[in-house]
DNA sequence: CGGATGTCAGAGAGACTGATATTC
DNA sequence: CGAATATCAGTCGCTCTGACATCC
């Protein structure tokens, strides 16, 4: 894959939807654009989110990837993971769970244990203030990120339900 | 900013939906679940989406971010845009065009043109094989990304609508 | 032995900050 | 002069591939 760090979000707002623009032109160039409008609003909605997720975090000392590894372990329920099952998860390969979990735990947030009978696998479990600062960082991230929805609940679960369809269709599970 | 790379989204899908299970965690421990479902949701459709994109991109030798800029430069009415320009409708850091033009400019798919009348802006223009790579691209970027999301036209319309909503609530355009 | 798990080394694309030259 | 435009240098966080040691 590529595409790396979380778009700015931050420019002006244009005074008129550079999305719906750009339907109209694919329209008249190229063709069919309703699966295309919808496409690019996704990738663009998640830039924005992600940026307002980023921007909560960084005074938590987080990242993005390093809160998701952290919401994980809590609801976890023997308060540990394996680090495989971390990577099916969180959709990473196994070097950047290495990589995530390595940061965690020097910053003493989380720590790797031995597995009781598999010595194969590692088990990581949140630490004390592991467990604190997820709940901090996620109280400033549920302000920052649902705030800046502006739907309704009702839109809301409407919006849920298209694209939990469209993760089925994808075959993103069963 | 931080989040780099685009996930795999291609570890096998698992017999739950685990934004779901974490939804019905989370409200259970947090509180309201709604928004930070449809949230969730954004953030996995669009992992998705952008690894079927890149998928379908690399046999072209273009990224995601190559890609856009090639679209945007398409869509210009002179069929060439300044670098500042380019910034502000992608939302890119200027070292960011920078570096795009740079790369886009090396494979022979754009040129930089000095501006007529303002010496300190740089136009950059497609070549006649930065068109015709933008086409090819665009073929197999439509077939790959638009036959995954797996809903019908007026479900896409729903999309469009809720998410245009979201993105005008957050000031994206006016 | 074959398969699974985690780690290390190296490379890559992208975005940021800060400083700078040029031009309006 | 102050503001805008683009660039360069350096850094960062993240992911990937490939190779590897260990253990089931």
């Amino acid at each position: 894959m590529s595409s790396p760090g979380t778009r700015g979000a931050r420019a002006a707002a244009l005074p008129f939807d550079p999305i719906d623009r750009a339907a109209q032109t694919w329209a008249e160039r190229i063709g069919d654009n309703t699966a295309m409008a919808a496409v690019t609003n996704i990738m663009r909605v998640q830039q924005i989110l992600q940026a307002g997720v980023d921007e909560a975090l960084k005074p938590h000392g987080l990242t993005f990837a390093r809160y998701e590894a952290l919401v994980l372990l809590t609801f976890s329920k023997q308060g540990s993971l394996p680090m495989r099952l971390m990577g099916d998860r969180l959709q990473l390969h196994p070097t950047s769970i290495t990589n995530i979990v390595d940061r965690l735990e020097s910053d003493g947030l989380a720590q790797r244990l031995p597995h009781p009978t598999d010595r194969r696998t590692t088990l990581v479990a949140l630490t004390d203030e592991g467990r604190s600062r997820m709940q901090e960082a996620t109280a400033s991230v549920t302000a920052a990120r649902f705030a800046v929805v502006g739907l309704q609940d009702d839109e809301l679960d409407a919006l849920t339900t298209l694209l939990t369809k469209v993760r089925h269709a994808a075959g993103d599970f069963d």
